[in-house]
DNA sequence: ATGAGTGCAAAGGCTTTGCATTAGG
DNA sequence: CCTAATGCAAAGCCTTTGCACTCAT
């Protein structure tokens, strides 16, 4: 999905509750497909010229509500966010044990159907699935 | 592994680096033995008689040094913790986007081969995984 | 005009650190 | 005895909230 794509799609969820799509909120989006990897807050601020760190928390609770942003669990000190699973594909992590930093990676369809049928396992379990996450954790090109 | 075999394990990870197995980290070993999931902090304190939080906090970093406990990341206010791969077994986790609860959950052997392959997909892009984390994201029992 | 959005500063809340005291070997 | 370990309180740091102002429709 292309840039504009994204922010055509971006500005009909916001229309849809009545929200705008501003200028930081366009920063931050802009930030994120350009990245192809999840981004902390500190970056995303340092993306937008003259954000306020408080509207950067605030405009991605917002774009969260409306299904345009994820929050990405790290042990990091920092959030990450990403693009949704429909804006930009499913997909996995990398995760260096070393720098902290994440990297995005795809699945091969078949291991993917493999995760599919966990589902079904959990379902057992009295737990209903609503979507799964896979990080590889280790060493990443630059700090091995 | 037994709550003896476990303790004697952790007593030796301890000594070897001229550190002692105390009241405080015994309470917390125990209780991470007992629980079957992934505890968080205040669940830890509130496990061990008069255990102090910062006592808490320290002792599981200590801990998590010699390979004892391993912090797990969630989308929650608290760190939780649980006893490492090698002293509880290879697992994945329920994660609930309700109550943010995490249950333990193991994968059948056939998927767990499958995911061992994707190592070496993640090696071609330059980077040594060590280890993966698969969480199943839904809504648990008692949220449904 | 009316309500959403923003920046700044203050408040919150979990985690970490300093320090004097206690305890294990 | 000597150093690790502990508790309490203070300090840190990321995140959230309050408030007055600005902006878009």
């Amino acid at each position: 999905m292309e840039l504009g794509d994204v922010h055509q799609a971006v500005e009909m969820r916001l229309a849809r509750e009545g929200l705008r799509y501003t200028a930081a909120r366009r920063s931050l989006v802009a930030a994120l497909v350009a990245a192809a990897r999840p981004l902390t807050i500190p970056e995303l601020v340092q993306a937008g010229e003259g954000l306020a760190v408080s509207s950067a928390y605030r405009n991605l609770a917002v774009l969260e509500t409306v299904g345009v942003v994820e929050r990405v669990v790290t042990p990091d000190d920092h959030q990450r966010w990403e693009l949704s699973g429909d804006l930009r594909g499913h997909h996995h992590h990398l995760v260096c044990v070393v720098c902290g930093g994440v990297e995005d990676f795809d699945l091969p369809g078949e291991l993917e159907e493999s995760l599919g049928r966990v589902v079904g396992l959990a379902a057992a379990n009295g737990f209903e699935v609503e979507d799964h996450r896979l990080d590889l954790i280790g060493r990443c090109g630059e700090c091995r």
